[in-house]
DNA sequence: TCCTTAGTTCAAAAGTTATTGAACAATTGG
DNA sequence: CCAATTGTTCAATAACTTTTGAACTAAGGA
């Protein structure tokens, strides 16, 4: 854990709700909801968006501590803060994610992921 | 009903989300939840912004089908959409009011509140 | 070392949202 | 009819957010 995060209680309601309004991110999280468990770096979101708007939008999911993102060698290792969330948010988050559309419906996004052992 | 109101399927999750993530807005929810069932007029949230304001958010809030609005002499009614709300995104309202404190530390508003018997 | 890959930072531009006050409309009570 | 009450609309402004491209840093491989 590199970058600056919020610690758990520091997480606010506004904020990631404000966050998740934005299509772009709420697209973002719901990936990283289906592929929970691996962590997935910034390429796997190129086709949501231009690679210096990705570092923007996930650089607000980071900083409303909706992710996580990790700095490894040239690559940063992004996953949700699912516990965190849940914790602090009970059901929100899966509320959310069913909402958006589950499983189904997925843009197409991320061949060929990066798997990490932890 | 007299103004204009989405229907249940044209409710969107990212408006609805990024509606919730202004706290003017979300205390107003709250406040709706908190008297559920029992329709509120503006003045009811005075003490959360200017009038001018309030019809503002009120109408964003209805625009983007978290509340209903019905024109009653020359009051709104204002209500929660909790039923095409939890129909359409199920879990949704109810994780965000509890995560917003539930019914505990609700700002001092409305005293004396309008009762309508439908 | 040099090149590539991965992502950030910066400043500018564009777009959007929130807040304000003054003026307005509609209903209700006297 | 007149005045008060309730809320809306309008235009202006202020404040944010999103998007962009160019320049940058840092790590890794040849």
């Amino acid at each position: 854990m590199t970058l600056p995060h919020p610690t758990a209680d520091q997480i606010s309601l506004p904020i990631v709700l404000a966050v998740l309004g934005d299509p772009t991110r709420l697209a973002i999280v719901r990936y990283l909801a289906s592929k929970e468990g691996v962590p997935l770096n910034c390429s796997k979101f190129l086709d949501l968006a231009s690679k210096t708007n990705l570092s923007y939008h996930l650089a607000k999911l980071r900083e409303a501590g909706v992710t996580r993102s990790e700095a490894v060698g040239t690559s940063r290792l992004i996953t949700l803060r699912r516990d965190d969330l849940d914790r602090r948010f009970p059901g929100l988050l899966d509320s959310v994610i069913a909402a958006a559309g589950g499983d189904k419906d997925l843009p197409a996004v991320g061949t060929a992921e990066v798997e990490v052992s932890a």
